[in-house]
DNA sequence: CGGAAAGTTGAGTGGGATCAAGCCGCGTGG
DNA sequence: CCACGCGGCTTGATCCCACTCAACTTTCCG
C-alpha cells in the first residue's frame, strides 16, 4: 500500500546519519558530506525546536518579521505568495532536510506565507547566529551559498516556459526523486497536496492538470487515484520532462 | 534624445559612491550602505577587471566550470539557458551594479550562459576568496546573503502566473526602476535587448510581445519606437503590474 | 446522515502561439 | 550609386492549448 511521505518517520533507523540535530534523520537539503561534527555540535546551541504545527497551521506569514531559517523536520511545507489581485500562487513544497526561508533575508521580512499540509516539525535557525557561526565554520557558510544558489536555479527552472506536460512530468519526477533521496519509494508516494496547491504551483487550472493527469493514466505513464501517485514509466516521463532539465 | 543606457558612463562624476572597485560607479546590485571602506579595502586587493567584452560575446557558458562571482560594470548582460529542446530561456538582464553567477555556487558549474548585449566591462571576484573574505567581514557575508536572497525573490517572482500584459508592465517598470536607481531616468530609455530577448524573457512569442507593446502604445502607456522607449503613464503601468507585486 | 469542499467531466471561449507575408533598416558588394 | 540579401520587427489570419463556466460526483467532516 502507498505511504504517505509526510506522515513517515525516520527511514533509516539503522544507518541514521549526522545531521543537524538528533531529531532531523537528514541534513539539510540532502546535501552530503558539506558539514563536519564540529559544526554540528556548534549548531546544536542554536537551533530551536519549535512545537508540532498541524495541517493548515502557519508557520509565517508574507510580510512577516524574518528571525529564523526553518528546516523541515517532519511532513510537508507549501510555501505560497498572495499577489494584490488576492490570486495566490504556490511557490513550493518542502520536505524533510529542506530549508524555508532563505528568500526573506533581503527585506529583513518574509516574501511569502509558509503553511503545513501536514503535521510538521521544524527546527528553527535564529539567522543571527547563523550567519555569525557561518563566519566562523567555512563549511556552514559554503553549505549556506550553497542552498541558496540551489534555490535561485530552482526558482529558474520553474520559470521557464514549458508546456503544461513538460512541467507535470517533471513535477513528478522531482517529487519522486526527492522522495527518493530521502530513502522512500521513488516511484509510490502519497501526495500530502490538493491538486488546486499542484495546478498553482504549475500554473494551471485545477480542471487542466485533473484532465492532463488523466491523459498520463490512459498513456500508462502513472497510476493516479485521488492523492496516491505511482510513477510507472520512468524513461518517458523523463522524455517528457527533459526540455525543462539542463536549465 | 533617448540615451541608450548601457553605452553610458558614470552618471554621478560630482558624488561618486564608495565602490566596490574605482571603475565601479555603483556598489554591488545597488544596495546602499551595506560595504564599509574596510571591505572594499581587502575587496581590491582580490578583484580582476576584466578586458571589455563587445556585443555578442560569452562571458561565460553554460557548464562552464564556476570559479568568478562577476559584476557588471558597464553596459549589459543577458543570462540564458538552452533546454534540450534547442529552446533559448532568457533568464535576466544585468546591468552595472548587478551580480552574476551566485547560481553557479551550489553545482560548481554554470547553470546558464552569458552573453554581452554591448560593449561590456567586468569585475570578476573569485568565488574562493570572496567567501574567505566574507568569513572575516561580516558585512561582505550579509550583503551576499542578502543579493543570493533577491536573486531567489526576483526568480519566483518571474515564475507567478501572470497575464502577459502584467508581466510586460512589470518588465517595463523594472527596467526603468533600475535604470532611475542607477541615476539615468526612469522614464526614457533605449533597451539594449531584442524584442526575441524580451520575449523570451517574459514567456512570450516575438510577435505577442509586439502587438501587446502597440497596444500599449494605443492606450497611451509608452511611446515605444524601435528600441528606444518612454514610459508615458507611470500610475497605470504600476496598476496594471500590481497583480505581481507584494508576491 | 447532510453540507461543504475537493475533484472530475463536459462544453464553449479566448489568449497567446503558430504560420505566413510583408516591411524596414542596414551592411555588402557589384 | 543602387541592388540585393539578411535579420529584426510588425502585421494579418488561423489554430490550439489551456481557461472559464457549469454540472455532477466524490470525499471529507461535523
Amino acid at each position: 500500500m502507498a505511504t504517505r511521505f509526510s506522515e513517515l518517520h525516520d527511514p533509516h533507523p539503522r544507518h541514521a546519519r549526522v545531521s543537524a540535530c538528533r531529531a532531523c534523520p537528514f541534513g539539510f537539503d540532502c546535501l552530503p558530506g558539506a558539514m563536519d561534527d564540529a559544526d554540528l555540535a556548534e549548531l546544536a546551541d542554536v537551533i530551536e525546536h519549535a512545537p508540532p504545527a498541524h495541517a493548515g497551521t502557519h508557520l509565517f506569514r508574507q510580510g512577516d518579521e524574518f528571525q529564523y531559517i526553518a528546516v523541515v523536520r517532519l511532513g510537508t511545507v507549501k510555501t505560497y505568495s498572495v499577489d494584490r489581485e488576492g490570486r495566490e500562487h504556490t511557490l513550493g513544497f518542502h520536505m524533510p532536510g529542506d530549508m524555508i526561508g532563505l528568500d526573506a533575508i533581503d527585506q529583513e521580512r518574509h516574501p511569502c506565507s509558509a503553511i503545513a499540509l501536514d503535521t510538521v516539525m521544524l527546527c528553527r535557525l535564529p539567522f543571527r547566529a547563523i550567519a555569525e557561526l557561518a563566519a566562523r565554520r567555512p563549511t556552514l557558510q559554503h553549505k549556506l551559498f550553497r542552498l541558496m544558489s540551489r534555490d535561485i536555479v530552482r526558482a529558474a527552472q520553474l520559470s521557464g516556459n514549458h508546456a503544461a506536460e513538460e512541467r507535470l512530468a517533471a513535477f513528478l519526477l522531482g517529487l519522486a526523486d526527492r522522495l527518493g533521496a530521502r530513502g522512500f519509494s521513488s516511484t509510490r508516494c502519497q501526495l500530502a497536496m490538493s491538486r488546486m496547491e499542484i495546478a498553482s504551483y504549475l500554473r494551471l487550472a485545477p480542471e487542466t492538470l485533473s484532465r492532463l493527469l488523466r491523459r498520463f493514466q490512459a498513456e500508462g505513464l502513472v497510476t493516479v487515484e485521488g492523492r496516491d501517485v505511482e510513477l510507472r514509466e520512468r524513461a518517458r516521463l523523463q522524455a517528457m520532462a527533459s526540455p525543462l532539465l539542463q536549465c
